[in-house]
DNA sequence: AAGGCTGTTGCATCCAGCTCGCATTTTGGT
DNA sequence: ACCAAAATGCGAGCTGGATGCAACAGCCTT
C-alpha cells in the first residue's frame, strides 16, 4: 500500500531494488510537496532551487526509473508537456479545450464507461494517461449563448 | 452535413473561404481512400506518390486548415505522432497499452459518462481528442494468468 | 483574357520535449 | 575500505512539428 510521505517512497525504491541518490528523493520531495500537476522541466527547476547541478536527463531518467517501479505515473493533459505525479495519487482528468481549465474527475465518473467496455468488448479501462477534453460549465454557456 | 466525396470536401473548402490547390486535394483525397488513421508522414508518402514534390510543411499546415475549417480532426493514440481523419467519421478510441491495438470505441459507450459529467460538473465532454487507454480482451486474459 | 490581390507553397531553419552514448562518480553490499 | 553495478553530468542527437520568407498560383474583377 503505497502512501504519500518521501520515506515510504523511498522503502519503495529499495525494495524494487533501485538506489537512493540525492537526486531521486529530491524529485520524490518536489512530488510530495509541489503543486499538483507539474511537468518534467517544473519538476527540474524546483529540484534545481536545492540542487543546482541535476541535470535535465537525470531528472528525465528519474520519472521513467520511478514510473517503472510504479512510484508515480505521467499523464497528458494537452498538446504540451507530459505532467507527472503519484501513483497513489492517480486520478481522471477534464481538460477545457477552450480555456484550458483542468479539473479532477471524480473516481466513480469512469465506472459506467469502465464497465460497458469490458462487458461488450472485454477492454479493460485505465483512463488515466490521457486526459478527456470538453468544455469547462463556463465555456459551454459561453458556447451557446454566442451562436446566433 | 459533411460528406465523404472529395467534391463535397472541396465545396466545403470554398464556402470556407479557403482555395482549392492540387496539395489540398490530394490531402484530402488520401483521406477518403486510404488508410483508417493515417500520421501526417504517412499522408505526405501517400501523396507523394501522386505528387512528388509536395513538401512536409505543406501538408502540416493543410492539415491545421482543414482542421480549423471542420472538415478533418486529428487524434493521439498513444506516444507516437497524432493521425488524421475526416470530421465526418470521428469516434473515440481504445487503445491498448500492452500491444497497441485500436478500437473504435462504439458511440454510446461515453454516454453515459457524458451524462454524469454534465449534470455533476457542467462538462461537456468531447472525447474524441485522446483516446483511452486500456488493456484489450486478449491482453487483459493474459495479465490475469499471468499472476501468481 | 489579363491583371492583380491575397492565399498558398517550397525551402530552409528553428523549436520543444525528450532520448542516448559515454566517461566519471556514487551507492550499497561484503 | 573495496568493488561491481547503478546513477549522474554532459553533450549530441532525435522526432514531430512550427515559422519566416520569397516565389507562385487561385480566384475575382474587369
Amino acid at each position: 500500500m503505497p502512501l504519500n510521505t518521501v520515506e515510504e517512497l523511498v522503502a519503495q525504491l529499495r525494495e524494487g531494488g533501485a538506489r537512493v541518490t540525492t537526486a531521486r528523493r529530491l524529485v520524490l520531495t518536489v512530488l510530495v510537496e509541489g503543486s499538483q500537476h507539474p511537468t518534467a522541466e517544473e519538476l527540474l527547476a524546483t529540484v534545481r532551487a536545492r540542487a543546482p547541478d541535476v541535470h535535465a536527463s537525470t531528472v528525465y531518467r528519474n520519472l521513467e526509473e520511478l514510473e517503472r517501479l510504479g512510484v508515480v505515473v505521467h499523464t497528458h493533459l494537452g498538446h504540451g508537456p507530459a505532467t507527472y505525479h503519484l501513483a497513489s495519487e492517480a486520478h481522471g482528468h477534464l481538460v477545457c479545450e477552450s480555456c484550458g481549465a483542468t479539473l479532477e474527475a471524480p473516481r466513480d465518473l469512469f465506472e459506467d464507461m469502465a464497465q460497458g467496455a469490458k462487458r461488450r468488448l472485454g477492454f479493460v479501462l485505465r483512463p488515466y494517461h490521457f486526459a478527456v477534453l470538453g468544455l469547462c460549465a463556463a465555456c459551454a454557456a459561453r458556447a451557446t449563448t454566442a451562436q446566433p
